[in-house]
DNA sequence: AGTTTGACTTGTT
DNA sequence: TAACAAGCCAAAC
């Protein structure tokens, strides 16, 4: 069995360029619901070794940065709005920028079609 | 090996 | 609508 950071991992590193997912679908994919929290440890305990991982495509329950916290909220931020992710207001609007396993590729398609 | 901390979330006040 | 508190999981000390 893998490890949990490693799941994280590759769950961020599948999220597709101009697409966000938050804290808890990390830890809801990577096998482990409500282990958001844990996923945030996971992402900032990043090394080189860990190759490269789109941690900036992962945002909170609100759409928000929460790398603000440890200064990195204006780095995320250049790096979403680098790849096509646009902020409004501070936050990524989840309703049209989050993304599920199977949404590969609707980015403005603006119908929302999360799993229940 | 146990305790503490925290890049979260959700519900209540 | 905004602020506060409790719950949960893993990693770091």
């Amino acid at each position: 069995m893998e490890s949990f950071r490693a799941s994280v991992l590759r769950v961020v590193r599948s999220v597709p360029q101009g697409r966000v997912v938050t804290y808890g679908q990390v830890a809801l994919l990577a096998g482990r619901p409500g282990a958001a929290r844990a996923v945030g440890a996971v992402l900032r305990g990043l090394r080189a070794a860990d190759g490269d991982v789109p941690w900036q495509r992962v945002v909170n329950a609100s759409g928000g940065l929460s790398t603000y916290k440890v200064g990195h909220g204006e780095l995320q931020a250049a790096l979403l709005r680098a790849e096509g992710t646009p902020l409004t207001d501070g936050r990524v609007p989840l309703y049209e920028r989050q993304w599920w396993p199977d949404d590969e590729l609707s980015a403005g398609g603006g119908h929302g079609g999360q799993p229940t």
